[in-house]
DNA sequence: GTCTATAGCAAGATAGAC
DNA sequence: GTCTATCTTGCTATAGAC
């Protein structure tokens, strides 16, 4: 809060005449660079109709994005790390985001020429969500110089995905596709 | 530290005596587990040959050994996730266990009957480390009771890499194999 | 609305008696 | 070796003047 409110110019008291608390605080910052990321992937989404192009460009409009807070990433995690947290993204606080964001991954899939089963049309979106947080991970502790090495680890694995995803539709990886959905899909029993 | 001397029938300060910081004693903490769970996948190694077995046997065997301290699992996430922090997974301080537990996941490959290209065998200890820290970062969230869903989890997931590693060797789909490798191998420009 | 000052607390670590 | 008592720090949050 303290390096918040320096940063923002202000002191250290006045933060709290405009959020609640620190999670208040933090949760705005996620919704914040959610819109944000929203409009730096208008420009893809409107122009491009292949599936791996298409995730390729939310992916590096999501990098883009967070890019400028990389510094402050370790701290947030720090937060977001702990499963009692409001700020963790598992979170019932964060559900609303959450969804969010997996909305705009259906996006990608839905304004796609990609064919699909219905089963992992309904799964693809949050399965997206997950893969997307991974990268984010993997970018908080990236420290090379341009967090090169996570804009790589994007094109390569936006490739992997797109190629996996139009495979599994081929009948002999269809068993496969079948458990990694039972995987995902966890019905009935919750718990 | 508090609560860990108090558990321990000790004085705060008498954890001192053993141990120089709070790091020390968590490391500590994380080789003895490992050690623990060594011990508990003993068994099945030594028994079974079957590599989706196998790494059945080890998955469980990790969960069974860390749940006596699911209670503290997200204090200790805390401390993990901050990237600066000895005790994150992939800093230089951790190398030593990482390598140790990876060496178990070869172990797993080596033992078995699976038949696997050059490169994705070497390779394939170093994935599955990554994998078994998935389902650990999903125990850590999971408040089902006995931790059901993530013993579900480890079923169907080791089902899954199974049927991966198996269909990888098939001519169709090894450029998306060559793919994933070229993903974790990162040669040359490091950053 | 914004400030300064400070309450309140949790946690890591140390001092020094026994 | 083990204890009690305490120091120090870092943080969230509030009080109250302006």
């Amino acid at each position: 809060m303290r390096a918040i409110a320096e940063a923002a110019g202000v002191a250290l008291g006045n933060a709290y005449y405009y959020f609640g608390s620190k999670e208040h605080l933090i949760q705005e910052f996620y919704r914040r660079t959610h819109r944000e990321h929203l409009a730096a992937a208008a420009g893809v989404l409107a122009e491009e109709v292949e599936f791996k192009e298409r995730l390729l460009g939310v992916m590096r409009a999501k990098v883009d994005t967070i890019m400028p807070y990389h510094r402050f990433a370790g701290v947030l995690f720090k937060s977001a790390a702990d499963p009692a947290s409001p700020l963790n993204p598992f979170s019932v606080e964060s559900a609303p985001l959450r969804a969010e964001a997996t909305a705009l991954f259906a996006v990608v899939v839905e304004g796609s020429r990609l064919r699909l089963g219905r089963e992992l049309r309904a799964a693809l979106p949050g399965l997206l969500w997950t893969y997307h947080m991974g990268v984010v991970l993997f970018w908080i502790h990236d420290v090379s110089p341009g967090c090169r090495r996570t804009y790589r680890l994007v094109e390569r694995s936006v490739d992997l995905v797109a190629r996996l995803v139009a495979l599994s539709r081929l009948p002999p990886l269809r068993p496969l596709t079948r458990a990694a959905l039972r995987l995902v899909d966890d019905p009935a029993g919750e718990d």
